[in-house]
DNA sequence: AACAATACCGAAACCGGTTTCGAAATAATT
DNA sequence: AATTATTTCGAAACCGGTTTCGGTATTGTT
């Protein structure tokens, strides 16, 4: 009956119609004093700042972005390019990944772009589109390899960008990377400690050079521990459930298989146990098995999944740290980040079951 | 020692220094004419069309994505705000579904900007900037209410979006939705035909309109079967796995615990497996279990789990159809779009073990 | 009181495109 | 040949802001 009562509901100021030039008409000033006033130039006296101010927020006033952007020559834009994705298990990390980098650059005021790659055309053609049309400042590139095309096309150009992961020119850019070196050292030396002789590895695709990292802290502490190096003992993989499964396959099948298998990501990992599972072996008991990436889901599983984990959210932050100083000052020296992976046991490894009964003193 | 020779990589052409005006003025003509020589005016002749166009791809020019879009009062971008996430698995959904929309409005000539909810202020704060602000032309909505505040303050603001997910005005704008009561009738269909007469269902938040949608599937189809309905067979949950563990908990320590459980989604479903396993049941013999959601990790798991699986690739496109033609046609009327679930049936479910004698005829 | 310094704001160019309008050149019509 | 119709392009406004520059008006100095 009665409409004229304030409710609690704000009168919402019907937005997005009103100009800078509407706000100077409408204070005798001109476009270029407003807009001085309200980016709080000196050469403002206080008075008509104020003023400006409150008829600014009184009439909803929102600068254009498109206007304020091309007038000063930045886009304040951040692009991101999904890789093709293989329909892999678990993509969470992608999801956490561009959330916590769409937060962090929120609060430098930029956006955040999100293009996916066609995987019929080269892997860098999405990168040339968004540079050429200048459609973003710089770009946030994930999941890196040794030689990646991108990183070679952006470097060329002298456009800003940050990886996450390193690459063979990983000198001449800024980069975040988790250690998987030592991420794999420590996994490694874990198994060994439970008593584990033959531990098996099952890589990711021999492009990403974060899977040969892996590998390599993998065979460092097998050395370190005076164990031999088995090739039969090392799969290659495809960071997939399906890779793990057949990589799982060739392993078990051996004649004297591994008591234990290290896995580049926990997708692998969780087609490692499904052969194990299927050959009959019994994890933890006869078989134990890590993961990498730390996904929730590993831990609903049975047995949960022991794995490495890392902090998306700082990674997410980091890189967009590193990307703004770049673009603040294009011509520091180039840094990068490097943060740890923690071994988070949650009940798929555990001793072997036959006491295995090599000297375990330190080798000299 | 040979710098000369042409290697057979093409020659770059140094991008994004070439402006409209530069072009015009090398070709002797104006800026407004090889504006429209490009863009396919027909009051340009085709001898300097061709001269334009050839002069354009030789020196590599691009137009400047800000400008066109200032010029011709459009941003040719859609938002997508991310839902504040629940530290929680759910997300293989979130990445698959931006890969998917992103695609899709490429097509279209759009690009999708993703920003991220920060949860300490308003649901709807981060549209409100994106709106005021000019930044996109419309959104994607999804995980929608039943009652929507984001949807309230579009249909208010007047302001394009469709959403995925029915909200209690999807009258008055356009949705696509999985239809969830018809996968629930089929799934609980399939759980009574395999002999199951005590079924429990582990619901979503009260929230969502789909979680009560798949609820109201469940009831239909056990009415429809003459079989009770018993409300301590139905339990809340918060579609994590913390939310089912703890919801399989009081299902399955009841005195005639149920042989089959029913989960509104995927994560759902992985914590009563879990909490089941704890208790000592068997699944699939003591009992049967059913997700929603498909995701892949399901098929790794120990039994896979049987689940409800739609195409998130589908959904994207079709959301993407459906907003294109609403920025095309504001005034057309309202529409939408209801794609359904498939039963995929992986192993997590099975007869129960005990028979169990109620006269399954037809009832009347 | 005359002059220099300062505070404050308007005018205009600019960012890089698009689009309307009209004029000149060319072709068609009678 | 004179008139009309067409083709083709230039000129200029426009999108909505930012920023430089210069000119008053005011204040400060001696």
């Amino acid at each position: 009956m009665n409409d004229m009562k304030a409710g609690p509901e704000e009168e919402w100021v019907k937005s997005g119609e009103v100009r800078i030039s509407d706000l100077a008409a409408e204070l005798g000033l001109t476009k270029g004093t407003v807009s001085r006033a309200l980016n709080g130039y000196e050469d403002i006296s206080k008075k008509t700042r104020k003023r400006v101010m409150e008829a600014a927020t009184k009439r909803g006033y929102v600068p254009t972005t498109q206007a304020r952007r091309l007038a000063m020559g930045l886009t304040e834009t951040i692009g991101l390019v999904l890789p093709p994705m293989p329909s892999q298990p678990v993509n969470t990390f992608v999801s956490e990944f561009i959330n916590s980098v769409s937060a962090a650059l929120h609060l430098h005021g930029y956006d955040l772009l999100v293009h996916s790659a066609n995987s019929e055309e080269s892997e860098v053609e999405p990168y040339r589109r968004l540079v050429q049309s200048r459609k973003v400042d710089g770009f946030i590139i994930f999941r890196t390899n040794e030689k990646d095309p991108r990183v070679n096309y952006l470097l060329n150009e002298g456009f800003p960008f940050v990886t996450h992961g390193r690459t063979t020119r990983m000198a001449e850019h800024d980069w975040f990377d988790i250690d998987g070196e030592k991420a794999f050292r420590d996994a490694t030396s874990h198994l060994i400690k439970l008593g584990h002789q033959r531990i098996g590895f099952v890589g990711g695709g021999k492009e990403f050079f974060s899977a040969q990292l892996r590998l390599k802290g993998f065979r460092t502490m097998l050395k370190e521990s005076c164990l031999e190096k088995v090739p039969s003992l090392e799969q290659p993989g495809d960071l997939t459930g399906q890779g793990g499964e057949i990589a799982a396959q060739n392993l078990l099948k051996q004649t004297r298989p591994p008591t234990a298998i290290l896995c580049a990501n926990d997708a692998t990992a969780l087609g490692v146990m499904k052969a194990a599972r299927e050959l009959g072996f019994n994890i933890p008991e006869e078989l134990s098995v890590i993961g990498y990436d730390g996904i929730a889901l590993g831990a609903y599983i049975d047995p949960p999944l022991t794995t490495l984990t890392f902090s998306i959210e700082e990674s997410g932050k980091e890189m967009v740290n590193l990307l703004m100083r770049r673009l603040k000052s294009p011509d520091l020296p180039v840094i990068s980040k490097l943060a740890s992976a923690i071994l988070k046991l949650r009940g798929s490894e555990g001793p072997p079951s036959s006491i295995q009964n090599k000297n375990m003193e330190n080798c000299l």
